[in-house]
DNA sequence: TGTGCGATTACG
DNA sequence: GTAATCGCACAC
């Protein structure tokens, strides 16, 4: 994966990113872990629930750096949200990984395992030292996968601020709505077809 | 310097 | 339905 991949608009790259592999290391343990990605959730500055709508602020200026790096904060004094960097520089946007299917390296292979991105960040070891990391290379790896979904399921933003009208935000490999939190995904509208090749 | 809440999860 | 738990943004 390249550079010029996340420096698109937001929810091109959400939905492009459903399928690809992220690999994380463990540079202490070496541990390797190889999931896929089946869920993601685009955040673009005109979005109010973007922590960049609020412009520049301390914690949300990763957003507006170069992309292809990460973005990790830390919420409900428990969790931390790992997303990828999106859009050119001083563009703020961004994608959440919300979902992700074990491959290997993990402790199981349950699907539910990273079904949601508090859980991910947990099991990867994922802490606030990981924001403004690249995802290119090193610990953080996202590499293509010739594997590709006929078509994605979407929805809208889901949650106390949603955007209107509808615009997909949420992007989900098919087949994951039972797994991944089934109560947010009986709002799922509408389901894309990809190109193919694309 | 204080305060209210959040891009969540797990459990009753 | 709600507790857990703390960094951040913004009000005072």
């Amino acid at each position: 994966m390249n550079s010029s991949f996340f420096e698109r608009k937001s929810p091109l790259v959400a939905r492009d990113l459903i399928g690809k592999l992220l690999i994380v290391r463990d540079p202490v343990s070496k541990k390797k872990w190889v999931s896929r990605i089946v869920e993601t959730e685009a955040y673009r500055t005109d979005d109010p629930a973007s922590h960049s709508s609020k412009g520049r602020t301390p914690r949300a200026s990763p957003l507006f750096e170069a992309p292809a790096r990460t973005y990790v904060y830390f919420i409900y004094g428990m969790h931390t949200m790992l997303n990828f960097v999106t859009e050119p520089v001083d563009t703020a946007g961004g994608v959440l990984i919300r979902g992700l299917e074990p491959i290997s390296g993990f402790s199981s292979d349950d699907p539910k395992l990273l079904n949601g991105p508090g859980k991910l960040s947990r099991e990867l070891g994922i802490t606030l030292e990981d924001n403004r990391k690249t995802v290119l290379r090193g610990r953080f790896q996202v590499v293509d996968d010739d594997v590709r979904p006929e078509e994605i399921w979407v929805t809208p933003r889901v949650g106390i601020r949603e955007v209107e009208p509808f615009k997909p935000w949420r992007f989900i490999w098919p087949g994951h709505l039972g797994v991944s939190r089934a109560k947010e995904n009986k709002i799922i509208l509408k389901k894309i077809r990809l190109k193919r090749g694309s």
